[in-house]
DNA sequence: GCGATCAGCGGCACG
DNA sequence: CGTGCCGTTGATCGC
């Protein structure tokens, strides 16, 4: 338990120095902006980081009951038994005030941290490895560009099949919902008037539920299983090695495509 | 600095007792799961929470850069002289281990809170308070019923206007996108199919960007706008002041009530 | 438990 | 800047 103004100093401090900030202690929060919050009294911590984000976190969940990020923060003295800690934020206009009226523990942290997460298994990694060879799909299909950017949306990946269709991918690393299907829909429609060209569309996941295979179908469009294993920077996609593979791949899009 | 030993005898407290421990110092993290990462060595923040949320958290970002929810947390030394904390998930299988070479600083902390969130303005609110009067859309909207589960989703409202032909009105609470639009294609589609009546969709967002505006025009959806920014209303179409008026009121009131 | 959707989504990359 | 979209999305609610 301390003094409120020492309190003070010791935030402002932190926040010039750009240290990790922690504040324990008993506030009330309010939340005005894209939407509007209040959490009644109780203890909880608050984060203030480098960057100027501000979190209020409770006992519970991953995620900050309250918080903003890239705030201006200020603190300051209410009648003399409360602390006011600010966080504001412009276009949108936001605010976020927290009322301290005890703390539990105040401290603040010079992190020296020279590394960044690597991350492996992302969506981007998979498209790319995948856009290199497509014939594990289907014989013949040709990789045109990935990451095409078309007004409504980004293309995965384009390819053209050996009828010489047009062929819009679109890569999911999760169980493909309905979501998944309109995003290829948009693409292979919107293909489909620009090129004046017959035009396919394949949604490649590990998995599709069972509405989202319905309306992929309404719309004409196919599944292909994608099975992946992730954990290394050349993590393999299942089918691509063996050969073999390939037929029993097409078989089952065909089966799927039914 | 401490002893590892001490360390661990503290975590492994903690996470019995249930209360919200913060650990600072020195470590390397890996996880593997639904992805796989790495982040090596720096000093970081470890918060675990009374609910098994598992974050590292860097001096940058809202978010945490390693995290787990729910998970099974267990700690081991290495060595004598490397703690590794451990943090394990199954369905789907996950694991995340973070191994600290000193510790800065190790506190855990009963936070008594009773208090939950209580948020103003979000969509399920506006849909509510929109559908008891959709008159302000056009005079003869007469809503029918509101979070109507159909195959392809969740209909926000359900109407029929003067022609006795079926609405399907979508709400969002901020900006609409190319994929507001793909769901309201989806809904209004299905319901085509299974009311077998002429079937109009109307976007009611705050604004659209123009390829959503684009593409809806293309499926023959409508856009009506409604700007209902908390504190900042800007009404522009005529009819709509007056439902703005109540709904900013509305939300305000709630909002000082409480 | 899965499925669908919202979120004050956050964060990134590209135009 | 906005727009689009992925995310180890998380969190909620309905079935």
């Amino acid at each position: 338990m301390q003094e409120l103004i020492e309190v003070k100093a010791l935030i402002e401090s932190a926040v010039q120095k750009k240290e990790m900030l922690i504040v324990l202690g008993d506030c009330f929060v309010e939340y005005w902006g894209r939407a509007a919050s209040k959490l009644g009294r109780g203890r909880r911590m608050l984060l203030i980081k480098a960057d100027g984000s501000f979190a209020i976190h409770q006992n519970k969940h991953l995620r900050p009951v309250n918080y903003m990020m890239n705030a201006s923060i200020s603190c300051s003295l209410n009648k003399g038994n409360e602390l006011e800690v600010i966080a504001l934020k412009r276009n949108p206009k936001e605010s976020l005030k927290a009322v301290f009226y005890s703390i539990d523990f105040i401290k603040s942290f010079e992190l020296e941290d020279k590394h960044d997460l690597r991350l492996f298994g992302s969506e981007a990694e998979l498209s790319k490895q995948l856009s290199e060879d497509l014939d594990f799909i289907e014989p013949g299909l040709k990789p045109l560009k990935k990451e095409q950017h078309v007004k409504k949306g980004t293309i995965d990946i384009l390819a053209e099949d050996r009828q010489g269709r047009i062929v819009v991918v679109e890569v999911k690393r999760r169980k493909a919902s309905l979501d998944s299907v309109s995003q290829l829909h948009r693409y292979a429609e919107e293909l489909k008037k620009i090129k004046s060209r017959e035009t396919r569309g394949i949604l490649l996941a590990p998995s599709i539920t069972d509405s989202a295979h319905s309306l992929l179908h309404d719309y004409g469009l196919e599944f292909f299983k994608l099975d992946f294993e992730i954990g290394n920077p050349s993590a393999k996609i299942k089918g691509l090695e063996k050969k073999q593979k390939r037929i029993t791949a097409y078989i089952e899009k065909k089966h799927q495509a039914e």
